[in-house]
RNA sequence: GGAGGGGUUCCCGAGUGGCUAAAGGGAACAGACUGUAAAUCUGUCGGCAGCGCCUUCGGAGGUUCGAAUCCUCCCCCCUCCA
């Protein structure tokens, strides 16, 4: 397919990736897809329920954006009808079923985001109800045979839960089973995944054997770690860098992780090769740049990615006005309050939804960490006087422009 | 079906009649120090115009001057036996 050399291929594709099962089995398809122009077909499963993407998904993306680079076929599939099912990777909560519009809409903007980093002409939207909803249970009954409990309890997760006696729903079982049959379904040539997908994406080399097809080569990626620097990114956790956030807050972000996780987001984020990434390294080890100058160009690649160069220049300065010399951002949130007589500090600071509760407002002021126009105010029973423009501050980050009328 | 253990504030987890808005840890937030990094130190961490009042310990009732703690019924989870 691609008239690049298989040698070159496999080195762009093997780049960041964790596991690659097997390495023989790809170049074999690699080979094959160039002798007849036939393009792979490459399969990434996305949770329906969830369409905001931040950088975690770009680490799959980027590699999926790679395979289009080489000429083959990104299968991105929806998995609407798992969603209901629920992965029992990590959280068990129960997921509430999606109706069709919830699915459509989610897809909706799945796109949108998506194709900031895939390219739409090598990419097929798919859902996985399209053959699942029509599976009736007599041949569920018979995809459940193929498999038994204990080579489900072969998985790490399982077979935590099951020494500890926590619960596992028989349902979960069937979440692998299912995804397998996925790739059944789109005689996918490879899958990837995160590193907590290794198991269910070799179910679908499984279920491809035992229904006659070459099975699927896996790849693994690594799941990156979150603003914390402990668990993985994610919405839920409140740790994450979304892709549509502005230009400003990303920027921010990145700037805040700290120097350990500056450079496994470099290996895992940045467009940089790793020669440039161990000499960044080097370099700051070696004090001759600072870490901050380093983190601040992580901050720039990763900004202008999802909005522009220009864009990312203006979020840096930006940020030096604002953090490093201590002035206002350019523009901030406003909010318009409607008022004839004083307002006690606090319950404003509610009503500009700067602080949760009057309770924690009283605590922000005590903690001196409430300002007005850049005065500290310090009185508890302060009052505002409702006239004009004032600039409310709480803490570092927490701003807004208050207009009275 | 039988026997036993358990559900506490964002999370983990103490608490078995008043001194408990509830120990301790984590997370989070604020302040100091800084590079909006890390580490460290200090403080806060249910609500309320606040030294007092109100709402919280799976749910609903009850006993008591007083209940997270005792009783009754219900819901949910776990373990062992079948």
């Amino acid at each position: 397919m691609s008239s690049i050399d298989i040698d070159t291929q496999i080195q762009l594709i093997e780049r960041g990736i964790v596991d690659c099962i097997s390495r023989e089995e790809l170049i074999k398809k690699l080979e094959k897809s160039a002798a007849t122009g036939i393009p792979l077909r490459i399969k990434a499963g996305f949770d329906p329920t969830a369409p905001d993407l931040h950088l975690g998904h770009t680490v799959l993306l980027q590699k999926l954006k790679h395979f289009q680079d080489l000429g083959h076929e990104v299968y991105f599939l929806i998995g609407d009808f798992t969603g209901m099912i629920g992965d029992p990777t990590g959280k068990s909560e129960t997921r509430k079923a999606l109706t069709r519009e919830d699915v459509a809409k989610n897809a909706e903007s799945y796109k949108a985001q998506v194709f900031k980093i895939l390219d739409s002409e090598k990419t097929k939207v798919v859902f996985n109800s399209q053959w699942l909803a029509t599976l009736d249970s007599f041949a569920m009954i018979r995809l459940a045979s193929e498999l038994t409990v204990a080579r489900m309890l072969e998985r790490e997760d399982f077979k935590i839960r099951f020494r500890e006696g926590s619960p596992i729903s028989i349902h979960e079982f069937l979440y692998p089973l299912i995804q397998g049959y996925d790739s059944v379904a789109i005689e996918a040539d490879v899958e990837l995944g995160g590193t907590d997908q290794l198991f269910n994406l070799l179910m679908g080399r499984d279920l491809q054997r035992s229904r006659n097809q070459a099975p699927q080569v896996v790849l693994t990626l690594p799941l990156l770690e979150g603003l914390d620097g402990v668990n993985k990114m994610s919405k839920s956790l409140g740790n994450y860098i979304g892709i549509t956030e502005s230009a400003n807050n990303i920027y921010g972000k990145v700037l805040s992780i700290s120097d350990q996780l500056m450079f496994r987001y470099y290996d895992l984020l940045s467009d940089l090769d790793a020669a440039a990434i161990s000499m960044l390294k080097q370099e700051m080890e070696a004090g001759i740049r600072h870490p901050k100058e380093i983190k601040k160009q992580l901050a720039r690649e990763l900004t202008a990615r999802f909005h522009s160069p220009e864009a990312a220049l203006q979020a840096e300065q930006n940020f030096e006005q604002v953090f490093q010399n201590g002035g206002l951002p350019d523009n901030m949130p406003e909010k318009q309050i409607v008022a004839t007589e004083a307002i006690w500090l606090p319950q404003l600071l509610v009503d500009i939804e700067l602080v949760s509760s009057t309770s924690d407002g009283r605590r922000m002021i005590q903690q001196k960490a409430v300002s007005i126009n850049g005065e500290k105010i310090t009185d508890v029973k302060a009052v505002v006087q409702p006239q004009g423009e004032v600039l409310m501050k709480v803490g570092k980050f927490r701003y807004c422009k208050v207009c009275f009328r």
